[in-house]
DNA sequence: GTCTATAACTCGATAGAC
DNA sequence: GTCTATCGAGTTATAGAC
């Protein structure tokens, strides 16, 4: 069992995740919650809060479970790269904020901000469990790599509509 | 001097990589030239015609300019990366199949095939080029690294509104 | 909290004049 | 080739009943 909030939050990253923002409307996503549109504006007022408020779970979400794959790997690369895996291959689309960064200036500011600072911590995380023994901008240089290629190897592996691109295009980052 | 059909090809190019397929219309298209969207449904009888003859244009432009700086550079992977970076820095925008390649299926079937015959064709054309004593499956294998890296560091540039971004995550292709 | 009803607007697309 | 005019459908968003 879960609230309408969460039904709301979820049909919405599935949706955003899998055609962009603006491919998703309201009153679509009321309809697969046997809802109205004029619902949906209860819990969020405009639709621009909605994708603000999907970011930020997102976020969570995702540090979240990376805190803990981090763990239980003893790899933090690994970790980032079996989260970002499972990401893609649980639900057949891309990174909620890879679609969102990719859609750059179509967007609210407020949430192509928001996406922005998603990317910067995922590239500080990483480059804080680097060796020490590397200088720190080299660090940050291998997080951006790192990032770069998990996010289009997301989008390739969609488009081609093979998952094996994603783990080929991934293997390199262990190397 | 260029022709309506040329002008349009380039507004639509141009406000497709900066936000997205669903983000653009022929009355917005149209008013950039002065004329009427009428007219835009002249060249094109659908959006989706133009969304084909935009990637269509795209590719052949793209292998020319790749094919004509591999010869001059003498260094495959270099003028891979050049290509890239200049499709980035000269206009600040994505690649227009990295845009329509994350929309997936939120765009015209006949159109994301297009995009991935793009992508395909990218892939099988430096996994050519690379030493022919790597195993085949290898060159491939890093050929999709190669450009899932591109396609990522154009994304996270753009979002992160910070060229050298992309330049640093790029480097590490050439190690 | 969910609804009906609707405002105000934009969209892709077409018919037909010039 | 470009236009005016328009259709039908879609969109975000709001007001107010229940």
């Amino acid at each position: 069992m879960s609230t309408t909030v969460e039904k709301l939050l979820d049909q919405a990253e599935s949706e955003i995740r899998e055609r962009g923002y603006h491919a998703v409307s309201f009153r679509d996503l009321a309809a697969s919650l046997g809802i109205k549109s004029a619902s949906v504006h209860y819990y969020f007022r405009q639709k621009e809060d909605l994708g603000i408020a999907l970011v930020k779970r997102y976020g969570e979400q995702f540090f979240n479970i990376l805190e803990e794959k981090a763990e239980e790997l003893d790899n933090p690369l690994q970790a980032v790269i079996d989260v970002y895996r499972n990401a893609l291959t649980s639900s057949d689309r891309i990174c909620l904020c890879g679609m969102l960064g990719a859609e750059g200036c179509g967007i609210p500011k407020t949430l192509s901000d928001e996406v922005a600072a998603f990317f910067q911590a995922n590239i500080d995380w990483i480059a804080e469990t680097l060796p020490k023994t590397i200088s720190a901008a080299e660090r940050k240089r291998q997080a951006e790599h790192c990032i770069a290629t998990l996010q289009g190897a997301m989008m390739l592996a969609t488009s081609l509509n093979d998952h094996k691109v994603f783990d080929r295009a991934a293997k390199s980052l262990l190397k």
